[in-house]
DNA sequence: CAGTTTATGTCAGCCATGTTGACATTCCAA
DNA sequence: TTGGAATGTCAACATGGCTGACATAAACTG
């Protein structure tokens, strides 16, 4: 570790300052208050479709890696099948996702968003989405570099790697 | 499309860039799974507890604001007193927590951590504050500064006005 | 002082979303 | 052909949100 680019003329203990435990702390309440922050608008607007964050996460994910299979997503979420199955099943029901048998593997079921489907996930996207352009455009790009550089830290590397691992296989569509 | 070197010397078309479509949804999904790191650890020391997040938010605003009454703890959580008091009755009853009756208003109750309490708050701190720690150093002090930068202007503004509205009063201790 | 409001606590019930365990079906693969 | 993988489903349970109703004590107000 050490030199990752600490600035150019600063004292040992200024370079460590940032890392007290007061301020370590303050970082602490500050993901939790901008996550409630984070989540705000969405789960308003799916308030009124009587949706939870679940079905935003399942929705988000089916449009990003379109065609993913149940294990795939399974995997990136982390919940066991019983619980996705159920968040899923009322989407497939009300008809904003297809599941569709796989090709390759029949038995297999892959993902898609229906047109009812991208509309939701448009409405949820473009609210977080601004809430985000506004947070970034407020803190400028260099702001940005560095929100992104502590996030990437942060994320649980077993996550990560299981996560990439089903985001590898998820090459349909 | 562009790379990610938002450094110094950039056209206002790179300046721009960082606020498309797809590096909001970017952070969007990197806000999600670095909030899972972030809990990861606390969540799993209450396991051991039978304890669960409700649990550690209150713990951990006791400790940040000691003496807080049960109303201002309501304005930061943004929950019901029927949900916040399940988990407050049982931190009190296995003696992680003190309600005293207030001086100056015996209506209210000013709450306090216990040495068991603290104790809690202390392992679940560290292990939180580990995972900050490491994703701040190995960011770097100015990646820290963004980091904030863009948080604090994702936090909801009437939320941070409720929260600080019931900091204000909270001068007790 | 009487009446109202505030702060807190509590009961009961509902909902969303997580969990385990068990079991059925279909289908791939050795 | 047989074992295991991918999926779906049922049942039961836990956590932690919610609403509504009600009780008590204390403060405030006219």
């Amino acid at each position: 570790m050490a030199d990752r680019s600490f600035t150019t003329n600063a004292t040992r203990s200024e370079q460590l300052l940032f890392l007290t435990d007061d301020q370590l702390r303050q970082g602490i309440e500050l993901m939790y208050f901008a996550y409630r922050g984070f989540t705000a608008d969405p789960d308003r607007i799916l308030e009124g479709y009587n949706y939870g964050r679940a079905h935003h996460r399942a929705v988000h994910f089916i449009n990003r890696h379109s065609g993913l299979t149940v294990n795939e997503l399974l995997g990136i979420l982390g919940v066991t099948k019983q619980s996705l199955n159920r968040v899923l099943r009322q989407l497939v029901d009300d008809g904003l996702v297809e599941s569709r048998v796989g090709r390759r593997d029949r038995r297999q079921r892959n993902l898609y968003l229906t047109a009812k489907g991208q509309a939701l996930e448009t409405e949820l996207s473009h609210a977080q989405r601004r809430r985000m352009r506004m947070a970034y455009s407020n803190a400028g790009p260099e702001a940005v570099a560095g929100f992104r550089k502590v996030l990437e830290n942060m994320i649980d590397s077993d996550l990560r790697d299981r996560v990439l691992r089903s985001l590898e296989n998820a090459k349909h569509d």
